[in-house]
DNA sequence: CTGAAAGCGCTTACAG
DNA sequence: CTGAAAGCGCTTACAG
């Protein structure tokens, strides 16, 4: 280890911030000019691999960092700030905007936003750091937020920086000038109820999300148009509000079949409330879809390791990874959208779950 | 809008790369010196309302953005490169390594492993690019691999560039220099075929995986073992080898009940193929556990998913995610490691699909 | 291939 | 306050 890293290592236990490596520095190292040094950063191809693979080393040695790593316009990087990464929804996604960022030779860092208060350092110097603020340190070009609300003032912040932003299914209206991605819920939650009328069923529940959430409201519109183009009027004890998780659809679905006159098809929307679902139905000594059809919503892979296998609503979640990355690379070459509101088509997947009224 | 930018703007749109603004330019159409914008963009006091004024406008005409400022050279970057992004088991390593990153303030780039032949673009002078290149061409300092097999030439060549590497869950011996995390394979099989022994069963089937894979080979010696412990001796007809998916788990769990002596129970060395093999005993008319038991491996959210929830071996796809992270970092920082293998614990989680023999 | 030299964008100590 | 001048980090056209 060189004598300034060591300096360097010194500075980080002290808290100080380190100073960073120059070119001279890095020369020195490898034993060759600054001008080589510079080729190579710059990937020219005039330089013989033995120097190169001197200079590789001493970069990395001394922690080079390229100061506005973004000038090369062909390595971009961009950030992808989700609220967990467990789980099948943050893994499409993610799954989705990686092949659209290979073909556009982006490069896709990671992040988990973690409220402020959680911040391990926020003892050291960083208090407050959130996510915006590990973009920015990371000099990442651009964003795609998935399941993250962000605020204003980290809108704002963004904004200042010249960072553009893309959210995939916003939970509530966001502000005109932010672009997201989403699908089309209203149109999916109409044939979703479609689908069940179409076999004969009259009595359908719903149990949908929080009504604060902008697409919990749109498919539970989209349900009410599909029963009142069936002639059908609202019947409010058939209506519920999960949380989208398994235990809320299980407790919602019990609530239903306890009804007086219970219903004989269930429309859940999210594939998780709906195996929960199973659960309650099951207890209650009833058999999906002999006794009582379930749709459900999302079309996440364990709508398929469920028995039986669940007709559910799919939401192209590679799609909209993908779509979110191609959107953020327009915003980033200056391009104009048509829209900032993408909405990509639903499709109702069927499977074993639901059944003709009997 | 100024004549630079609108050459900008053009640039573009022709999709040449675009020009920054540079301190001169602001200065010309401010009207004052470059020093002075510099001491504008550099927050001094020492400029007057007057003058101040007249650069935060012309700064703003330019679009000026500093980009880079707050790179930050103790800000690591490294690697995670994964055969796919789809599925839990890439999901829980990428989320245990992100949480270990947040920890070590190490930031996390993503890459899906390609072959050399699907890249988009072979055909336009980067030829053969495969992760190594990705992972050189990107600067990170390091790179964990999951379900991804180096090949010697590819070892090497990060060698060579300095850029040390940690691999998940190697299929095959790794080389004695390269370090890896895995967990105890044998002692998994050995506890989950021993639970089915002391539950009565003597019949007990394996499912395990190709017999050239590392752990596959240590599940199937785990599972001798334990049989051997109780007396008994190996039954071939009782051991089949599969592919680790859902299908093939259906396939031999046919292929077992058609046996003249079917087994009592079945231990099966993966989730998928677990699920798979419900199928199957659903098929022969046949329930879980009452008729046979099932152990699987993994345990993927999946395992909870299903009816009854799987008995299985709980691998900590997180801790060995964050594992990996943390063995990086220290390869990163010099520091020796006790064993370039290291072997995180298995735990038998018991859940609904195992019963005592009747 | 390699590096000396010229030059660019930016910052800063200092003269006015 | 202001800007000329010196200087730093980096890039590049070019001589060898």
């Amino acid at each position: 280890m060189c004598e300034k890293c060591r300096e360097n290592r010194e500075r980080i236990v002290t808290g100080t911030s380190m100073q960073r490596a120059t070119l001279a520095q890095i020369a020195e190292t490898a034993g060759v000019s600054v001008s080589t040094v510079s080729k190579v950063l710059n990937g020219r191809d005039d330089v013989s691999r033995d120097t190169r693979a001197k200079v590789d080393s001493a970069l990395r040695r001394h922690r080079y960092v390229r100061r506005g790593a973004s000038l090369d316009p062909a390595v971009r990087t961009v950030d992808l700030v989700m609220s967990g990464l467990d789980g099948s929804w943050p893994a499409s996604v993610a799954s989705g905007m990686e092949a659209a960022a290979y073909e556009a030779r982006v490069h896709v860092s990671i992040h988990v936003a973690r409220s402020a208060r959680s911040a391990p350092h926020a003892a050291g110097g960083t208090a407050g750091q959130d996510w915006v603020d590990r973009v920015l340190e990371r000099g990442s070009e651009g964003v795609v937020l998935g399941l993250v609300e962000p605020a204003s003032g980290q809108l704002a912040r963004l904004r200042q920086a010249d960072v553009p932003c893309v959210v995939i299914d916003p939970l509530s209206d966001p502000p005109p000038d932010v672009v997201s991605v989403g699908t089309t819920n209203w149109a999916g939650a109409y044939e979703a109820t479609s689908h069940l009328l179409q076999r004969g069923h009259r009595r359908i529940a719903l149990v949908t999300g929080p009504p604060d959430h902008l697409y919990a409201r749109a498919r539970t519109a989209g349900y009410h148009s599909a029963m009142a183009a069936a002639g059908l009027g609202p019947a409010p004890e058939l209506i519920r509000n999960g949380t989208y998780d398994r235990a809320s659809g299980a407790e919602q679905v019990r609530a239903l079949l306890a009804l007086p006159e219970p219903p004989t098809a269930l429309f859940i929307c999210s594939d998780h409330m709906a195996i929960g679902g199973y659960e309650a139905v099951s207890e209650a000594g009833l058999r999906v879809p002999e006794d009582i059809s379930v749709v459900g919503f999302d079309d996440l892979p364990e709508a398929r390791w469920v028995s039986p296998a669940l007709t559910t609503v799919r939401q192209p979640l590679k799609e909209m990874g993908g779509s979110a990355l191609r959107t953020l690379v327009r915003l980033l070459n200056g391009d104009e959208l048509e829209t900032p509101r993408i909405e990509l088509a639903t499709t109702l997947v069927v499977r074993d779950s639901t059944a003709p009224l009997r």
